[in-house]
DNA sequence: TCGAAATTGTGAAATAATGCACATGATTTG
DNA sequence: CAAATCATGTGCATTATTTCACAATTTCGA
């Protein structure tokens, strides 16, 4: 399940963070940031800043801090986005769609190839993108084909497994899980789960917890 | 022995987690379930379970288990979802559309009872909810004539902050933010970001790492 | 050229979170 | 009714993560 790591996950979840202040930096020809700045940007201590860069190299000069332009760059090679990754997306409901036609995963390098759903009386309909929905039957082969690198499950909780399966099969290695179940994977295929209600919640707590007085993180 | 003081943030996102497989258990006339049974569905450790549940009490009957009912009504009752709390929603794009009509959150107890964007050219349209969609300029006013508990950002990064500022300006105190940017919010709002291409470079890291055979999480 | 200011990189301390292991109490079985 | 079994609650050791604090390095101005 686990195998061990030096670089905490935190650190990993924080570089992408970094990355996207660092952007506007470079956009706004601002050539020269602080782990100070970085670190007010995202909310984060700036040793914090500093640390997580320290894992994978020197990026920074003494006494005058880090080229934007080089640091983003080094950050994308470190997370793997320098470059282009395909998507295929199981689910079509209101979610899928708006996450096919998303244009921040366009922006950042990642690219929708093909687009399935459980119900195959939704097969294909055209998308705005230009990709036709196709049954989940034929999961296994197209993204094989494709040689697709990431998948994304949008269906309704109780069909994310058979979704997730037929990923598997087509030997897929990574999954998004928007839905609201825990998928059961191989060890050769990393599950990220996302239940977009866990978010609400968490934020329902704080305010009740803050509404009655108690203590709170 | 309840002692709300130090809650570990990490507790709180696994209660809403332990949630969902109950609401199953419940649904299916499952009455009992053991911290073990739990823990596998949701993919923790079993001690972590019933570590997170002794924050806030005894639930459980020792050599039996949880009573499923009761535990689930225990966690709403602890996360503050055993009431239906209101929501709006600014930035009617793809995403924002698709969240208003989301089954989820509607099955969860929360309700969207405002939808806004700050192109005031969408104002009037009508959404499949029964909603309107109204200008941003709207917030203040209607946010709290309503009583809207809980505020959604969904509009593109560069308008975020200004989405923001209309949210507090209606006095809103909590906010889910899904733009790409952090949001500066006073000392009163609780902001939530929920970044979704950030979930995508995780994956990404991850799978790059494996690929190179370097040792990961 | 020197001293002050700025800012990184990092060892070590502090804090936070997890998981083990076992005492405790309930239930079942023979 | 005793023994075996099961599963919770929890003290404590372990592991993970964050933050501090300061030496090292660069820049700037007098």
């Amino acid at each position: 399940m686990t195998k061990r790591s030096k670089i905490p996950s935190p650190t990993i979840e924080r570089l992408a963070l970094y990355s996207r202040p660092l952007q506007s930096f470079v956009e706004s020809d601002t050539p020269i940031v602080s782990s100070e700045k970085l670190a007010e940007l995202c909310g984060v201590n700036p040793a914090q800043v500093r640390k997580d860069l320290a894992y994978f190299g020197e990026f920074g000069v003494r006494g005058v801090g880090y080229d934007a332009q080089e640091l983003l760059r080094e950050i994308k090679r470190i997370l793997g986005t320098d470059r282009e990754w395909t998507i295929c997306i199981v689910g079509m409901g209101n979610l899928g769609m708006s996450l096919v036609e998303n244009d921040n995963f366009r922006k950042r390098g990642y690219r929708f190839v093909a687009a399935f759903d459980l119900d195959s009386r939704k097969a294909g309909r055209r998308l705005p993108c230009g990709l036709a929905i196709q049954p989940a039957c034929n999961i296994p082969e197209q993204v094989r084909g494709l040689g697709v690198d990431l998948g994304i499950i949008t269906t309704p909780s109780r069909e994310a497994q058979r979704a997730a399966e037929l990923l598997f099969k087509a030997n897929i290695k990574g999954i998004l899980n928007f839905s609201a179940t825990q998928v059961r994977a191989p060890e050769c295929c990393i599950i990220e789960n996302v239940d977009l209600s866990v978010k609400l919640e968490n934020l329902v707590y704080h305010l009740e917890t803050l509404y009655k007085g108690m203590p709170m993180k």
